[in-house]
RNA sequence: CGCGGGGUGGAGAAGUGGCAUCUCGCCUGGCUCAUAACCAGGAGAUCGUGGGUUCAAGUCCCACCCCCGCAA
């Protein structure tokens, strides 16, 4: 395949599916990203992910702070192509670029649109206890996650799969959906399908809030929420004023107080509304990371305490 | 100069100027049909690095290295 295009991402995911593409013969004539921003500890200034994988391969790269503004439109205008590909962008995409490409900008989206439009579908779908999940292949319109569908696939979802695992397993799906489907699409053999609008769902942005634990709830939804929310802002109480993040639990058979620590059969345990966590590796913050035996070896009133 | 916590036997921790401590692991012996059990004894540390203050520094001061949480 020999088309010319722009690739528009930022994301750890959207560098992914960008690798894939360039892999199988699909390199963009020009990726736009977001700006290198200032970040971790002592504010150093990292590029995005999409924008060093551009870098490594040699494709030209414009990063942009905001599309709205009145010069943008008008320059990438002037550079564009017949299509666009665009995956966890971050920005939202003003009309005036909309409207450069011909073919339209095609958006991956990694979930079976109309559900959970919005910027944390993987998240979401994990927190949800959702059976299956997928990508979808979209015409980018004026709304968020809302133009006709070009094709999907569907994923299915296992216990066991953190957000980490989910998108490393989207990626190349969603790289061959495009593969698959894209020569269809630009020669009008494929016509995109209208979503179902009334059954849409949504995801909000991720904040640090959602890690929060709240052992009231039951074993299997904290142990969802923890694996939705891996690596940030992963699963964390607090325990003596301090963060504690509790990177890995399974749920366990046990029921006490809510939030009640416990050792049952060598195993730490943290009690919930309904059901335990056995709790296997934890961070108290400042400290590295330990197995729950190692931590309550050093931090002896940590069994029996209440979270 | 964004804010903050930390580096102590193999692992995790206590220790704010005066003998280096606890739990686990390890070694030896004992006990038990048996267990990640119990009992007794033992080895193992130049307290991150380099300077400084002091009769005396893990502890106070200065510099540096490394690990981590927050914020972005």
């Amino acid at each position: 395949m020999d088309y010319k295009f722009t690739y528009y991402g930022t994301s750890d995911f959207s560098a992914q599916i960008l690798q894939g593409l360039v892999q199988s013969g699909l390199t963009p004539q020009l990726v736009i990203s977001t700006l290198a921003k200032p970040a971790g500890r002592n504010l150093t200034v990292h590029s995005t992910p999409v924008s060093q994988l551009a870098a490594s391969l040699g494709i030209e790269i414009w990063e942009v702070s905001n599309l709205k503004s009145v010069e943008q439109p008008a320059k990438i205008a002037a550079r564009a192509h017949q299509f666009a590909i665009l995956a966890a962008f971050g920005k939202i995409i003003p009309a005036a670029v909309l409207g450069c490409y011909p073919g339209g900008i095609i958006n991956v989206h990694p979930s079976l649109l109309p559900l959970y439009r919005g910027p944390s579908p993987i998240q979401y779908a994990i927190k949800d206890g959702a059976a299956e999940t997928g990508v979808s292949l979209i015409v980018l319109d004026n709304e968020i996650d809302h133009g006709p569908i070009i094709a999907q696939s569907a994923c299915a979802l296992m216990p066991v799969d953190d957000a980490v695992t989910l998108a490393n397993k989207l990626a190349p799906l969603a790289v061959k959906l495009l593969l698959d489907n894209l020569p269809g699409y630009l020669n009008g053999l494929i016509t995109p399908k209208p979503q179902n609008h009334l059954q849409a769902t949504f995801s909000k942005m991720i904040s640090r809030a959602d890690g929060q634990a709240d052992f009231n709830k039951t074993a299997l939804a904290i142990g969802r929420q923890r694996r939705a929310f891996t690596p940030w802002p992963g699963l964390w109480t607090y325990w003596r004023e301090k963060r504690l993040k509790l990177i890995d639990v399974a749920v366990f058979d046990y029921q006490d107080t809510p939030g009640k620590v416990s050792l049952i059969n060598n195993q730490v345990v943290i009690s919930c509304g309904q059901g335990s966590l056995a709790v296997k590796l934890l961070q108290l913050e400042g400290g590295k990371q330990l197995t729950a035996a190692d931590f309550s070896r050093g931090h002896k009133d940590f069994i029996g305490s209440t979270l």
